[in-house]
DNA sequence: GAGTGAATCGTAATCATTACTATTAATTAA
DNA sequence: TTAATTAATAGTAATGATTACGATTCACTC
């Protein structure tokens, strides 16, 4: 997902091109982790010392239920990522120090034979943590 | 996990044995689900209506760490459980609306070529959501 | 360029969790 | 069995992320 992609789906559904929108993207492309919610806001300031939660937090939330961003909670922290790779299910190895991830293209949940009679299955949740190559 | 073998475990640890304690493990080991920290907190409060909450969190922190506990965080608040196969490492089906979970035996990390070099792998978590049976 | 609703600001409230000191209680050993 | 000692707790304040909301500003449409 470049940040031309993110801006037409998001003029698709008539959201407006703000400044705190182009910092978000443009911050984000950037990184290759997740990165927190409060990180996001603090490079927002930057630009834009009196930005407040409210814009931060509706924004990044948007952001994830057009499926531009990536969402996770880490350490009960709300933790956003560029998606790299849209439209294809996957899942992530994140880095506990830098929150830097490498791609999981395999699901558990096609390789595995849950046997769960009588459920009704929503949705899963699988990340593998550890430490990225540069910060062993 | 029963409650007398973690009493044991305790025992072994030097830790005494408190009403708050014995409330804990009564009113976990009656539930089959996760439950918010808080909830364990609430039920505490009919015996001990003072109970505070440096007891109710450090007592569920110990427990987990003990592993008499299984600790998961779900929708930003920590969620325990009587460890239900001691250590036999598995993962679970959690019921969205109550909270219940289903044993899930195998592990993705055994089953998925993940192929991640040079990283550092330290742990990993595999949860599957959904409604039981009861719930739908 | 004016009108309109979306987006934002500024700030207060909320909610789970952490922190800390004085007090109380469970265990140990005399 | 009691006294000593050390863990555990109560009570309460602080923290930190997130949510909420009225007033204001701004992006886009006509």
């Amino acid at each position: 997902m470049n940040v031309e992609k993110a801006w037409e789906t998001l003029k698709e559904h008539s959201f407006k091109r703000t400044k705190n929108r182009e910092a978000i993207l443009e911050f984000l492309a950037e990184r290759d982790g997740y990165t927190a919610a409060m990180d996001v806001g603090e490079f927002l300031k930057k630009d834009n010392p009196g930005v407040s939660f409210d814009t931060i937090y509706r924004n990044l939330a948007t952001f994830a239920e057009l499926d531009i961003l990536e969402e996770t909670e880490l350490n009960g922290e709300r933790q956003y990522r560029i998606h790299c790779d849209p439209g294809v299910h996957h899942h992530h190895f994140i880095c506990t120090v830098c929150g830097k991830t490498k791609h999981i293209p395999s699901c558990p949940m096609d390789h595995i034979a849950v046997n769960l009679p009588g459920v009704e299955i929503q949705g899963h949740k699988f990340e593998v943590y550890g430490k990225c190559p540069q910060c062993k």
